[in-house]
DNA sequence: GATTCGACGGAGCTTACTTCA
DNA sequence: CATGAAGTAAGCTCCGTCGAA
């Protein structure tokens, strides 16, 4: 797709920095050929500090009655980063890379997992919006040009019934209008008989004016690379 | 009040495994 | 014993939605 950037480019992309070590705050409670999270048991719920909560004022009431109140994650800029640069490589993650990137980031696999379908279902939104404005603009465009090819329609015809003479642009010669018309799909002006352009405008007006459903239809994603009107004729 | 985003449950699909004729 | 069909469980993604921040 030529028009709409492909991926998550739209979701705001930060680029890696090299030297980046993981979570360098973390305790390490295991010496294991340098993993620093041996003792770590990714399906336990990330300890409080992990929690990032709206104020102090929250975390000083964490427990009423007993019952720790639902606290929602907010992932570090870190973390953050992180998945996100996975995501650019990578819309789906193997069990494997989804453990490793939950043992980088200190989170539990399911999140991890979690993270990665919102993402996808995000940024397929985005997409989708995108593509929406992208077929507004097609269509308002394609409407104003159909405007201007029926005028056209309109003018040649008035000419037909008047003098038919046409003053040819490049040579300043009258040119019989029976001669003129213009494809509706590459645009280039052909010559035709009389008889031709009235059958031209009738399918001008079909042509140039998709319905919403024929333009959905079409587009998908393929379509969105290049106006149809360049196609050969 | 609107928006963002982490989380969840359910549907649908695939794959690996088991059972049985 | 080998084989293919049918059943089942597990795991995955997608989708819609909820609710905290």
């Amino acid at each position: 797709m030529a028009v709409l950037p492909t991926g998550s480019s739209h979701l705001e992309l930060t680029i890696s920095v090299p030297g980046f070590a993981s979570s360098p705050s973390f305790p390490s409670s295991g010496d294991q050929g340098g993993c620093t999270v041996r003792d770590l048991d990714i399906n336990q719920v990330p300890a409080e500090d992990e929690w990032i909560t709206a104020s102090m004022e929250d975390e000083e009431e964490s427990c009423n009655n007993g019952v720790p109140p639902r606290k929602k994650l907010r992932l570090t800029k870190e973390q953050s980063r992180l998945l996100e640069e996975s995501f650019r490589l990578n819309h789906t993650l193997n069990p494997k890379q989804k453990e490793a990137l939950a043992l980088q980031l200190k989170l539990r696999p399911r999140q991890v997992e979690v993270w990665f379908q919102n993402r996808r279902a995000r940024s397929k939104l985005k997409q989708t919006e995108m593509e929406c404005e992208y077929l507004k603009r097609w269509f308002g465009s394609l409407t104003e040009q159909n405007r201007r090819l029926q005028r056209e329609v309109e003018e040649l015809r008035a000419m037909k019934v008047a003098p038919p003479t046409v003053i040819s642009p490049h040579s300043c010669e009258p040119l019989p209008a029976s001669t003129l018309t213009m494809c509706p799909r590459c645009e280039r002006v052909t010559t035709t008989t009389t008889a031709a352009i009235e059958k031209g405008s009738a399918k001008m007006t079909a042509a140039t004016t998709p319905t919403a459903t024929t333009l959905s239809s079409k587009v998908g994603t393929s379509a969105l690379q290049s106006r149809p009107s360049s196609a050969a004729c």
